[in-house]
DNA sequence: TGTTGATATGCAGGCAATTCGATGCCATCG
DNA sequence: CGATGGCATCGAATTGCCTGCATATCAACA
């Protein structure tokens, strides 16, 4: 699957800081944001991190939210275009997970360089 | 000037790991998200962080971006509200100049406490 | 004071996003 | 096989956002 993030997050992408990122560059990176800024899409992320086994399904999702199962669906689905969860059907349940540092990486395309330490994220 | 990001960075704040995140706080941290999912403004960020003294004004901005000098501004508006930039007014000229630590401190809500340092968590 | 030039604001068109109800799909169970 | 239940998709209504043109504001200057 292509997702956002993985086109987003590609080797030569450049972060936020340096050199003034190009076009293409700025609309990847706005692009993912967009799946996070929205305030349903942060507490389904936030819900399903905290789950135990760090999954949930639709089912678990609806109520906390207030929303629609309908809704709740579409926002996933968007979450996990954009690269932030997967989803993984067993029998008639479809589990959501994050994908591991996918969060993560967001955030260092966001921060300067620092003292960026060497890969060996997790 | 109370700022969208003042407001998302309260210390109580609950970061997107740990505990599900309550709606207020979503709604938060989403509205500064959201300033930042924007092409244009990404790319503004990188501009003003790039240019000689990391700032700039908006005469500066306009022809890189190849949009409207009133859309330039209204962007920079919205960034300046959401506690991203700072604008600073000289003579005719207004300087626009990034919040320090504004964009840390964004994805440090994004990303799990990891080792973060003295602070106590909770 | 009147003019010039850099920014900001108002207004409006057009496109995208959020949400829900209705419905379709498919695995499971009686 | 028919019924049930979880999830995805469709269609539609509302709302919000990006952009430019026109215009207002304000400082500098003659």
């Amino acid at each position: 699957m292509r997702t956002a993030l993985a086109e987003a997050s590609m080797p030569q992408i450049s972060p936020l800081a340096g050199e003034p990122i190009e076009r293409a560059d700025a609309e990847r990176l706005a692009g993912v944001l967009k799946a996070l800024a929205d305030p349903a899409r942060l507490r389904l992320l936030s819900l399903i991190q905290s789950a135990p086994e760090g999954e949930a399904c639709v089912c678990d999702l609806t109520a906390p939210l207030g929303l629609s199962q309908p809704t709740v669906s579409h926002h996933l689905r968007i979450l996990t275009e954009a690269g932030l969860l997967e989803r993984e059907k067993r029998g008639v349940w479809a589990y959501y997970r994050l994908v591991p540092s996918a969060i993560a990486t967001i955030a260092d395309l966001l921060t300067p360089p620092r003292k960026r330490a060497t890969k060996k994220s997790r």
